[in-house]
RNA sequence: GGCGGCAUAGCCAAGUGGUAAGGCGACGGUCUGCAAAACCGUUAUUCACCGGUUCGAAUCCGGUUGCCGCCUCCA
């Protein structure tokens, strides 16, 4: 099955196609490191890191590349606020996150490059514009871009340099000779950081550094180039107007933003007190309940975080470990293989709903109907074939390989799961144990008034019990 | 003011021309001493509203209303 993407630049899915037979080059905006990511950054992290799996689980030579913006304003202010180095800050929030993506699940891109290293690489860009006529210094020592001589920019936004400049919004520089100019090196003020430059003691603009290392790391023409919604204007019109001015080639081939994440209907933002972080929400939600909330969106709609909808994530990924721990607990026996053939056209639909647009909504949707029909096979008849088991490690190697959920034993983590919270409850799991002793016994004796008792009791305390063939299972609610 | 997006059941959410996926919740049933879990069934003749194109529209076109994003840093 082949793969169609939704393209920005055309506002079409398009089918997708590699500039170089089977070699995918793709560049995503990352974080800009002065505080720790939040959910709207996990969102974007792992919407793309599944696009990058799944290019890969399809055959794919996929080289990703992911920048760290190490050098910025909020990243000076920060430093200024707390007394220490712009560097030190940046490290230190680069330390956050790489702790928050390996509890994400969220593998590393191939290239992880930092504004800093690649100061060279970014003059060089500029000298190049600025010998096009493309850029020009200002006054004061800094470099911008020269909008006018770029017949077209937004083509990307979909905006009109004649209507932007008539709207009175953009702000007035008198540095710029055009209200769209935007700069591509700054001279920096007293106690900035600042590298030596045929300018003037400065700094990169935001724009110019995934520019200068995107097509430095992958080439003139990307084919993929991601990021979230937001960064469509200006930011990869921007970089857009750069690099095609630089290098007189496409830059990409294909644009894929992702969508918005809103908390309880509102916008995120500190102000609102609303600011959710990675490293809390994990304390909370299990990642994998969090990765499948994420991904139980198109990654283009805009998703709405509520505890409500992280309570049906979790439930959700609750019911797919139950399944696959009914089938593990059993012992295989030679015979028929009923969940095989369910097994095989799973994989089937899982990769079309991928390959379309990477809906993985709808792949979702697929591992719920699996689970449906494995429970219903196993009603019907209990017995496991080795068949089986093998069928259904492969559609969990899958799912987890692309979506990174399902990747512990369903033993284990349900375990966990039922253990979690425990302390809230008052009770210790040999106290539990014990009841659960004390209820039976008298479940024996037909004292089901006791039973009940002890069940109503723990029920009252958060402790759901399950009478089962194997024995009566308790978990936490 | 400009540009763009969205509007699908009680809630969440797929679906870009062929007759409404999936989940949660609710209700009824099977199982159970009774529950829980699992399974079965029911829960949108209809996709914000009004027109149009078409044999056929949630899907395409025009208009209306509402919500959101971007236009300044932003995933």
């Amino acid at each position: 099955m082949s793969i169609s993407l939704y393209n920005t630049l055309s506002k079409k899915k398009e089918p997708f196609t590699p500039l170089a037979g089977n070699k995918v080059r793709m560049y995503v905006c990352g974080v800009t490191v002065y505080d720790m990511s939040h959910i709207g950054h996990a969102r974007s992290l792992v919407v793309f890191d599944v696009i990058a799996r799944f290019l890969r689980r399809k055959g794919y030579d996929l080289t990703y590349v992911r920048n760290f913006t190490d050098v910025d304003d909020k990243i000076i202010a920060r430093a200024n606020q707390l007394g220490s180095g712009y560097k030190e800050i940046a490290q230190k929030y680069i330390d956050e996150f790489n702790t928050d993506m390996e509890t994400l699940k969220v593998k590393p891109a191939d290239i992880e490059p930092r504004a800093t290293e690649y100061i060279e690489q970014i003059i060089a860009m500029i000298e190049k514009l600025e010998s096009k006529g493309l850029a020009y210094k200002a006054t004061d020592g800094s470099v911008y871009f020269d909008v006018s001589g770029f017949r077209e920019y937004g083509k990307l936004s979909g905006r009109d340099t004649e209507e932007m400049i008539a709207g009175a919004r953009v702000e007035i520089d008198e540095n710029k000779k055009n209200p769209l100019d935007f700069a591509l090196w700054k001279k920096s003020k007293e106690g900035e950081p600042w590298w030596e430059s045929p300018w003037s003691k400065g700094r990169p603009g935001w724009h110019i550094e995934c520019s200068a290392m995107s097509t430095h790391l992958l080439g003139p023409t990307l084919d993929i180039h991601g990021g979230g919604r937001d960064l469509v204007f200006p930011h990869h019109e921007n970089e857009t107007a750069q690099s095609e001015g630089t290098y007189g080639v496409p830059f990409v081939r294909y644009w894929v933003h992702n969508g918005f994440v809103t908390v309880s209907g509102e916008k995120m933002s500190k102000s609102l007190g609303n600011f959710l972080t990675i490293r809390e929400l994990v304390k909370e939600v299990h990642p994998e309940a969090l990765r499948l909330l994420l991904v139980s969106h198109h990654y283009r709609s805009p998703i709405d975080f509520s505890p409500d909808a992280v309570q049906t994530a979790s439930q959700g990924l609750v019911r797919f470990y139950e399944m696959l721990d009914r089938v593990s607990s059993t012992a295989a026996t030679a015979g028929e293989s009923h969940i095989k053939p369910l097994a095989e056209s799973f994989e089937q639909s899982f990769d079309e709903a991928m390959s379309d647009d990477f809906n993985t909504a709808l792949a979702v949707a697929r591992i719920h109907e699996l689970t449906t029909e494995i429970n219903k096979a196993l009603d019907e008849s209990p017995a496991v074939s080795p068949q089986d088991k093998a069928a259904l490690e492969s559609v969990v190697s899958l799912v987890s390989e692309v979506l990174g959920i399902l990747e512990e034993a369903p033993g284990e983590f349900l375990d966990r799961i039922k253990r979690s919270g425990i302390d809230e409850t008052g009770l210790t799991a040999p106290e539990i144990e014990a009841l659960i002793e004390e209820r039976n016994a008298a479940r024996k004796a037909k004292d089901f008034r006791r039973a009940d008792e002890i069940r109503d009791t723990l029920k009252e305390k958060g402790i759901q019990l399950k009478d089962t063939p194997e024995g009566t299972l308790w978990e936490k609610l």
